[in-house]
DNA sequence: AAGACTCTTGACAGCGCTGTCATCCAGTCG
DNA sequence: CGACTGGATGACAGCGCTGTCAAGAGTCTT
């Protein structure tokens, strides 16, 4: 009985017990093979005495290991919040724990981590890398299992679990167009991101497809925060040919959008953002998102990094998952009725993202 | 170079150094007596095999182990994603790792948590504890440091961090008060939470330092989430004598109370939030907050858990943190002129805690 | 009834590392 | 110049557990 005293082994189990080590190792292990009896009693002092397996020893001893590693940008960061939470529900439900790690908004510590993980011998990682073809995740160590979530990085071979950035991208900026909008701003987090980058891909796409030439003046990839949109969003609105509408490539770019706009008591333009946020339903207006679904990834990931990790072979995938538009209303507004035209209807047709990338 | 080949032990960089595995360990651990020669030409041999200690073997045959645990509700929920940041951030800084461990909303897996980071050997658990007189929390280990954050629990002899919530919200109150409100809701948690009941204490005392009467009909404290706490707003702000304050215990009540003002119209009812949350800042009005300030908790508690981690020797404190008050402008709002009085305010003039929480 | 199995159980050798203690050697000192 | 000191290094025994292999005890065949 009892809080279960620090130091209690296998061989005071198996003393206790009557019985050897082995046997004691067998019962804990739910091993076959034990008469029921024997069981039994090894279960009544493993109680009495207040057994704990180490689990250094068993790692050691065994050559596995069940915890999980995850690293991701931010945890402050409800997105990645839900992914740990999910992994770390799922690993639970495999009596596995899991280690955390950020990288911290700019990706420094993610070499340490990588390193630290391996070593603490994890038996898979859930990665969302930072930058995508950051030379950091070829360090990523291909002897174990390991899964990508929300990002693709420049590393071949392994399994990703994304949502459909460029169409869902694509399908944000439609919505915007089918309300009428002409002047659409892009703000979005810097390039390196592969999602970010797919984003203005779907973006670029939505305008092509509908005859609507890209302007590079009001195409933003340079937010780091949601401190950068809004200060980088602030001057477009108040410029000669301002945005009607804008596209926020993530939840937190988003908000600095709202509160660009909230600032600017500017109830009148169109906001459609990657990724739902908190409160996003009572913005005035409330904010239209695309949800990408978090713990859907999450879970989706996870099913994978365990079917690893259990053994199973499975070729290198790039799942690709769905996503939906929540409308709410900011995505819904029209342009105002005398809204300019396009600044450059006439001279360019298109813009290659390859420009914009400039 | 490269990236370690799996299976390098210590015995092969001893061999490739030409000394002793004792050695080795001695370098990889910084000891002291180590000719410089020789540790250059060990380090090269671990460079060179891209040797990486393995924690398991470590931990056991030191009996110590450099993982901490931290257990918290939820890891989406913004604050408790700062206090692990915080944690994970500490605790890299000394070569730790941090395992997390999430109860779940009610708490449910608080038992197996503790049992399974005690089993990992952790060698010191930051706990938020859930619930303030859940018998789980008997259950903590004495013999390891563990440090409790933001909520106290039954236990005695135990350090706790957390914010001077009484004072935070009877000053909150206050503030409200001293902006003309007399009828001020309280949205709480439920009561088991200790921060929520000292926030009520706090609530409480306030009214009464002013003279106005506590009125039990618009305190609630049974708001489980936000959909609770806007279920549980919508119809008091419907009532014969509504609130023309409202006072969030909590932040994810808060979110809740702005989602009930906001779908009821409402910019007339001032609230004033327990805990800084995103976007309180482009609410309509924006929300006045007490920062409770996650991160320096985190640190407070970090700082008096390594401490005691590498040894130190501390008497079981009660760390009480000042928070600060952010005034953004619904906190501030005047009540309408012709606002009713206190219902009650010929019949009593008193509500004592114990009253309230039958 | 002897051989062939199957089920239970145990002895024992490590897993990779650290702590202890012994050893060796270059200086120091009386 | 021999005893003495302290730094540098190594031999070795575990840490607590699991995997392997063997042995003992029944059970089933023919």
């Amino acid at each position: 009985m009892g809080n279960g005293a620090a130091g209690v082994t296998i061989y005071d189990v198996a003393q206790a017990a009557g019985v050897s080590i082995k046997t004691v190792s067998r019962v804990i292990n739910g091993a076959p093979n034990v008469r029921p009896g024997t069981a039994a009693a090894v279960q009544r002092a493993i109680d009495d005495l207040g057994y704990r397996p180490n689990a250094a020893a068993r790692s050691l001893a065994a050559g596995r290991n069940d915890t999980i590693g995850v690293i991701v940008d931010r945890l402050q960061d409800p997105f990645f919040g839900q992914i740990v939470a999910v992994a770390e529900a799922r690993a639970l439900e495999l009596g596995m724990d899991v280690l955390v790690a950020s990288t911290g908004v700019e990706g420094h510590r993610a070499t340490a981590h990588l390193a630290r993980l391996v070593q603490r011998g994890v038996a898979g990682m859930l990665i969302a890398p930072f930058g995508d073809d950051d030379p950091i995740w070829r360090e990523i160590p291909r002897d174990r299992p390991v899964v990508l979530i929300d990002r693709r990085c420049g590393v071949q071979g392994l399994d990703v679990v994304r949502a459909d950035d460029e169409q869902a991208a694509k399908a944000a900026v439609e919505h915007l167009i089918t309300h009428g909008h002409k002047r659409i701003a892009f703000l979005g987090a810097p390039l390196r991101f592969s999602t970010v980058s797919d984003r203005l891909d779907g973006y670029l796409a939505a305008l092509a497809a509908h005859g609507i030439p890209a302007d590079p003046t009001i195409i933003e990839t340079h937010c780091a925060d949601a401190t950068d949109s809004t200060q980088l969003l602030r001057p477009r609105l108040d410029a000669a040919a301002p945005p009607t509408a804008v596209f926020s490539s993530t939840p937190m770019i988003a908000e600095g959008v709202v509160r660009a706009l909230a600032l600017a008591g500017r109830r009148d333009v169109a906001h459609v953002a990657f990724g739902d946020f908190p409160l996003a339903d009572v913005t005035s207006p409330p904010t239209t998102v695309i949800d990408q679904c978090p713990e859907t990834l999450a879970h989706a990931a996870m099913d994978r990094l365990l079917a690893r990790i259990s053994g199973t072979e499975l070729a290198p995938e790039d799942i690709v998952l769905p996503t939906r538009l929540i409308p709410r209303g900011s995505g819904e507004l029209l342009p105002p009725p005398d809204a300019p035209q396009t600044r450059n209807d006439m001279k360019r047709t298109k813009v290659t993202a390859m420009e914009v990338r400039q």
